[in-house]
DNA sequence: GGCCTAACTTAGAACACTCCAG
DNA sequence: CTGGAGTGTTCTAAGTTAGGCC
């Protein structure tokens, strides 16, 4: 029962972990994993020397790499003479590659995905490309083409390779074991690895998750000289097809993929990898699960973190700490931002729009419900009532004020947010306000106490007002620079372009203006009854600061006035930045 | 320093294989 | 045998993120 249980609340951890460990915790050095989990499991890793052998801190991936190249699907067969296309009801010849695309659709008759308008369309977009000009301008309406002599034909075909003996199966068996063995393995370092995918991907029509815009597409068939192939330098290069190229054979050590080619529908690279049976994937693996028990050491710390920052002055700390709460508690991805009009209409944390959520004040005898109601990663819906806590209830609340269901929920934060927040990717408020902190800290702790400055609220308020401003300006400037960007996609003038790159250093520059004005607000706000005089002059080792500001590049008139800096000058003239206390 | 994308993991659908009841 | 439920395998789409580029 015990260990039952305990592997329970690893699995949930671990569940946090997988979708957003990375993003709360600086990733390890692999050298490091690998040495605390062999104080870990030592006995148990010295029967297995496979995961043990010296792997490189430097990136590189292999030593040797060598294969045999992708496998790549048979040629097209065309029909025989007695099955047709039929337009407008007469039996029509294709040419070869009209044909071809056009049993990609035939084959596909019965599944519902043929049925919808979009995949339609696409369909016939691309096949009337790849026709002949003649054929182009026979074949003008989709509604006049008829697939259903072709479409029986292959029903009749997989009817057939059903029915056949066992010893013709026995046959096409042999010969499937036979092109694994030659493509279906390479050698790694000296070791034979079993390949994930050694097939190129054979051409039809791509077939998205959910309304996906592009359905229907044509996927293009891969030719040898559409692949980059990855082997090392002193190894047999893969022997291209005859009479075919490669399109370029190289020989980078820092990746893990044999060959890659570029696919037409998204743009997107595909990869020849290995099977995750392999060393290489294996300890991947084995990284990424140490990293998880790194995570199961913070997790206190970031929940306490997290409850602090919902009741903080700025909104963008809210929307974080309301945001990580729900990925530690609900296990939500991310949510990166995707392209509008290209991918199908998914969302993440981050991505949660208005309309994917209901707040019940009390349902079903409990209070605080959140309803969630959206369509996720691969277009899963994700359906789920939760009652969350109070302030994070109320938190919600206000992020919805007067917002339109489609905008979104957390319009202050995005991904990147999460990301290793360290000193070399702070601006320099930051690293101040950071100093400060620190600095308040010792104050608090020897309870050196001033009493509010009497204009204390009223320069607040001022402070309030022109951050509100500045936060309008940015917001109006965002809107602008994606009327812009999507101007300049429809047409791509010299003009918009410079209004695009224009509109941009506005936005940016407006949101540096407000990050330092937010800054400074929590700056003074924290230091409303601290009095940080009494520490920085009598009781903090100068060179301690004088460190941090060598080691961070802050100039120290940042943090020391004239006097200070006179009164500190044995210090300032003697620190490097590695003196520790 | 922010944006973009190459490289990688994750994940559901489709297909193949197995096993057991009738 | 046969068929269909259950399970395993293959395929490739759909995510995330580090790091390169400007």
């Amino acid at each position: 029962m015990s260990a039952c249980s305990t592997w329970l609340v690893r699995g949930s951890l671990w569940l946090k972990v997988r979708r957003a460990g990375a993003a709360l915790l600086s990733l390890p050095k692999a050298g490091d994993v690998r040495a605390r989990a062999r104080r870990a499991h030592g006995a148990a890793l010295a029967q297995e020397p496979r995961w043990e052998e010296g792997r490189s801190q430097d990136g590189k991936k292999w030593k040797t790499l060598e294969h045999k190249g992708p496998l790549f699907p048979p040629e097209y067969e065309p029909l025989p003479q007695d099955v047709s296309f039929y337009y407008n009801g007469k039996p029509l010849r294709l040419s070869i590659v009209a044909e071809e695309v056009a049993t990609f659709y035939a084959k596909m008759l019965d599944h519902e995905y043929t049925s919808k308008e979009i995949f339609q369309k696409n369909f016939f977009t691309d096949w009337r490309e790849e026709m002949t000009a003649e054929e182009r301008d026979l074949i003008c309406e989709f509604s006049k083409c008829d697939f259903g002599e072709m479409h029986r034909y292959f029903v009749e075909q997989s009817e057939k390779k059903k029915d056949m003996s066992k010893e013709e199966k026995e046959v096409l068996k042999e010969e499937t074991k036979k092109l694994t063995e030659e493509y279906g393995y390479c050698l790694l370092d000296g070791h034979k690895e079993k390949i994930g995918n050694f097939r190129v991907e054979p051409p039809g029509l791509f077939r998205g998750r959910g309304e996906h815009p592009k359905m229907g597409k044509l996927k293009k068939r891969i030719l040898p000289e559409d692949i980059i192939i990855n082997c090392s330098n002193d190894s047999k290069t893969p022997e291209p097809p005859k009479g075919h190229k490669w399109k370029e054979v190289r020989h980078d050590d820092t990746v893990t993929w044999l060959a890659s080619w570029v696919e037409n529908v998204q743009g997107s690279i595909k990869y020849i990898m290995l099977n995750p049976s392999s060393k290489l994937k294996g300890e991947k693996d084995w990284q990424k699960y140490e990293i998880a028990r790194k995570l199961k050491l913070k997790v206190e710390t970031i929940r306490k973190e997290y409850e602090r920052d919902w009741k903080s002055k700025e909104m963008k700390k809210r929307q974080k700490g309301v945001a990580v709460y729900f990925i530690d508690k609900l296990a939500l991805r991310a949510g990166n931002e995707k392209e509008e009009g290209e991918t199908a209409d998914t969302v993440g944390c981050c991505s949660l729009r208005v309309e994917h959520i209901t707040l019940h004040k009390e349902l079903d005898g409990q209070e605080c419900v959140v309803e969630f109601d959206f369509l996720g990663k691969d277009s899963i819906r994700y359906y789920n009532k939760v009652p969350v806590d109070k302030r994070v209830f109320k938190n919600l609340k206000l992020f919805m004020e007067n917002k339109n269901p489609e905008d979104d929920l957390f319009d202050r934060i995005n991904v990147s947010m999460f990301l290793l927040n360290n000193y070399s990717n702070m601006t320099l408020e930051e690293k101040l306000l950071s100093y400060n902190r620190a600095n308040r800290a010792v104050a608090i702790l020897c309870n050196h106490q001033r009493t509010a400055p009497k204009t204390f609220e009223k320069s607040m308020q001022n402070l309030q007002q022109k951050i509100e401003l500045k936060q309008k300006q940015l917001d109006e400037a965002k809107a602008e620079l994606k009327k812009a960007k999507s101007d300049y996609r429809e047409s791509k003038t010299e003009k918009l372009k410079r209004l695009v790159e224009q509109k941009e250093k506005m936005v940016k520059r407006l949101q540096e203006q407000l990050k330092k004005l937010q800054l400074q607000m929590t700056d003074r706000e924290e230091n409303k009854v601290i009095a940080l005089g009494t520490s920085k002059l009598n009781y903090l080792d100068p060179r301690i600061s004088v460190a941090w500001c060598k080691k961070f590049d802050v100039p120290i008139e940042k943090i020391y006035n004239k006097t200070q800096r006179d009164k500190f000058a044995w210090a300032i003239d003697m620190t490097n930045e590695d003196f520790e206390f």
